[in-house]
DNA sequence: TTGAAAGCGATACCAG
DNA sequence: CTGGTATCGCTTTCAA
């Protein structure tokens, strides 16, 4: 004996919170297949739709605010476009800023989805684990908190391009290098040929920014290396108390010059020098880094070390031929111009 | 007559990518089924398995460089624990790089992954729609963006919290309101307080800012209204150029006093005046906004605004109950305390 | 031109 | 205690 068979919703067709409507459901309401669905909303070239199916699709579509689902979409494919980056754990200057929104834009344009993961819990390879779970395509990690584990571990889990932005290379990940050592060098290699030979260099306390603020000082160090100059550390946090204290005793250290790791340092330790009756740069030189604007707003106008960071479009490019020939020799760039800016600090 | 099926490999088994393992691998290589597999992995305490097999599982896992699939688990599951947020697509101040690192954390700390997604292509509702491909727990929505109808598609598409960090609330929403009419109104309350009338405001020339600079002229022009006082628009660009220009005409504006929008333009703006031989405050007051570090070094020591964001601690704690219960009525809170600082510019 | 059906990878029932 | 197996939403052959 026959059953008819009878489809009870599992929802109330009422109202409330509807559940999330599927092309299932975009099929039923246009009286087409799932497959229909698909081959519109996609606008498949593979197969021919006749334009009144179209557009029942498209208006069922509408109608029921249909919206695909990523995650199905890409398991499906087996791949997706996303490019992953780690959000940056601490407040980012304004070159950083611009550098990530020039490359979100360009990756944009190549049809990328770039997605920058909150850094909460996880180091190191914990972390790539936890990228490694959204399989991007590619990711792009600035800092050094990536060994080769990590890139292997993203490898393996089919991404398809791995991309470092510091101060070395990553075994089997393309590399932008990040010489702040260079920078440091450019700023004691100044400082030494204008006549200075107390260097101070100024590594900030807050944490995180050793992986700058270190380079730059054996940049320092390795410019005056053989000669007669000194290098002495000064720590300093990034307040004015800490900038006083410093100030106070700044005749007992003896210095006539100072690289103060970046232009905000600068302006901090500057005012403080200056209020504590040091002349700049009569008695002490000043020199920062980053070629920020408010350097040229200081009196005397700071000297700085100018960086040029890689253009969003051009590391765009290099993700993107990375994801077409993922087994091309990991690429090695220098990217960090540095040039220094004399104005009157130094 | 029988055939003997080889399997072939699709990618050479040598070396090279091969194909990313799955739980499916990982069982095999266990010797266990993929119910197991999954079981073991994620600690499942309905079920209890035996310590050996444990062992051989975690084992094979660890030796194939196993991570689990994201799409495939929210898939599976019908949700996921992502918080999304649109990338700012300008660069930002310390104040917000600060305020978004907290919530991050927060977030973190109650078990959210945080992704920001990057503003490339799609605005208003287009944007929207990609943001609920991703099928996000919750999304939080900076400045002005999104509609009432960008709300509705993201709760369709299983959102079960949106709030929006903006200057008005939208229909549907929760709403953590910055009202940066205040934050104007302050500076012109504490200008005309200190006697000046004829009041120009800084409106800068970078496009993006408008969402935060038009309602702080507002704000000013409110605090005047029914007075003797006159406020004047100050188109200004980030650039020394720009604020030379201005500084040039500066006493043919005949103006007493000026809100800078913030403290770097303030600082700007501050300078030129100064290279003009302009007093200040004497002959014009300035006051700025954010409160940043750099006021306090300037000279005279500039007046500002201080602003006070949410702590990133209340806002995952808001996500938290909205995701637990979605259908309760949006919340609304005011969240940027506003606070006059004088120092000596004005 | 359209539809039926096979999976993508992981999970959670229900049997054994 | 462990193993089949149905299922999530979508794409894509293959047949009709």
């Amino acid at each position: 004996m026959p059953y008819v068979m009878v489809q009870i919703p599992k929802t109330p067709a009422s109202s409330a919170p509807r559940s999330v409507p599927t092309s299932a459901d975009v099929a039923r309401l246009a009286g087409v297949s799932r497959a229909t669905v698909s081959y519109v909303l996609n606008n498949s070239s593979a197969v021919r739709i006749s334009e009144p199916t179209r557009r029942r699709v498209h208006e069922a579509a509408r109608e029921l605010g249909y919206v695909p689902h990523a995650a199905a979409r890409s398991l499906r494919a087996g791949h997706s476009r996303t490019v992953l980056m780690p959000a940056p754990g601490f407040p980012v200057g304004p070159l950083y800023s611009r550098f990530i929104g020039e490359l979100q834009w360009a990756l944009g344009r190549l049809d990328y989805t770039v997605v920058q993961y909150g850094t909460a819990g996880p180091q190191g390879d914990d972390a790539a684990r936890a990228w490694a779970e959204l399989r991007p395509v590619a990711v792009l990690v600035p800092g050094s908190g990536l060994g080769p584990q990590g890139v292997e571990i993203l490898k393996r889990s089919g991404a398809r391009a791995v991309v470092t932005l510091g101060p070395e290379p990553v075994d089997g990940a393309h590399a932008l290098l990040m010489d702040h050592e260079a920078v440091g060098h450019r700023a004691g290699r100044h400082l030494y040929d204008r006549g200075r030979r107390r260097i101070g260099v100024v590594l900030p306390a807050e944490p995180g920014l050793e992986v700058f603020s270190a380079p730059r000082l054996e940049g320092v160090r390795r410019a005056v290396r053989g000669t007669d100059a000194t290098v002495t550390e000064l720590h300093l946090a990034y307040e004015e108390h800490s900038a006083a204290r410093l100030a106070a005793r700044w005749r007992s250290l003896g210095l006539d010059a100072v690289f103060a790791y970046n232009d905000e340092y600068a302006m901090l330790l500057m005012r403080a020098l200056q209020d504590e009756g040091v002349a700049v740069p009569a008695e002490t030189a000043v020199i920062g880094a980053d070629d920020l604007m408010l350097g040229r707003l200081l009196r005397p106008r700071l000297s700085t070390v100018h960086l040029e960071l890689p253009s969003g479009r051009e590391l765009a490019a290099l993700v993107d031929r990375a994801v077409h020939d993922p087994g091309a020799r990991p690429e090695r760039h220098e990217v960090l111009g540095a040039t220094v800016v004399h104005r009157e600090s130094s």
